[in-house]
DNA sequence: AAGCCAGATGCGAGTCATTTGCATCTGAGA
DNA sequence: TCTCAGATGCAAATGACTCGCATCTGGCTT
């Protein structure tokens, strides 16, 4: 048996725990996001698993991420002007950069920003519950003068 | 004539002088949002466009507030949940902090996370065209047990 | 292994925010 | 005042989801 297969299996078993029925469709759906090493969209999705088990309906697609979401296995992002792309949430908590141009999405992490945020928040009364933090940029040029 | 008149008459001149033709629906959206203390939703900015200028459509509004955005009179927020809320840019640059519970937007600025966010996106070869911040909180209870 | 049924699925229709096509109107420069 | 590129109103279209409902199916129960 795989890692992949020993992950998959841990993680199916919790959510049959929390409740969670595994039709094949979801165990597909959970297989692609596993899989995936970019942030795609519901379609995106619906067009991998459809690889897995053909004829699963985009509905199911949608009502599954939901699902996932308030398992707590997989976060939503709404970046500008997109869809909703999706991640799993195996990796550490991070934020993004989207490259305005290529629509590429880098992930970053920063303690101390964090913390700040934490800070402003208490100072003002609040606790956090989540929050997006998005840096909409662009690459460098190189430093000489720009063509 | 009054303040409200005189930065609004500079600001249409400055939109005329763009190119931008200032009808009289324009001119009521540009009213209302310089009188908006909060943050508005197209239908609400509508609603109280209408008063000034009764008939004006809905769609006029969302190309107007388009138009205003490109023009960089206003900024869009997309928050979680919500139609897109608009504000004016008169004001200085800050984030938001959403009451999760109320709906609630609460503006803030810390200048040491913008610096770090330049900083995380230097270093990783990009330069920040624009960001976003939000922070989802909920009011602390207060620091005894909470019931 | 078979039965049961709450919950899941597929399909199509509905919703909500926003955009667009088009015929008509109107700022504002000439 | 004249002109007409650009703006408006209306209705229809779009895009991303969401929902209603009849049918199907995991996975406890026996």
């Amino acid at each position: 048996m795989t890692d992949h297969d020993h992950r998959t299996e841990k993680l199916t078993d919790a959510l049959r725990q929390a409740g969670v029925r595994i039709t094949r469709q979801r165990a597909a759906l959970l297989s692609v996001l596993a899989d995936a090493e970019d942030h795609p969209e519901a379609t995106e999705l619906h067009r991998r698993a459809e690889e897995v088990v053909p004829g699963i309906s985009l509905s199911t697609v949608y009502r599954t991420l939901t699902e996932l979401e308030m398992q707590g296995v997989i976060l939503r992002h709404q970046f500008e002007g997109t869809p909703a792309r999706f991640e799993h949430t195996e990796t550490h908590h991070h934020d993004h950069m989207i490259d305005v141009e290529t629509g590429e999405v880098v992930e970053f992490a920063n303690e101390r920003i964090e913390r700040l945020q934490a800070e402003i928040a208490d100072a003002m009364g609040y606790e956090i519950v989540h929050h997006r933090l998005e840096l909409y940029v662009r690459k460098k040029r190189s430093p000489a003068p720009q063509g």
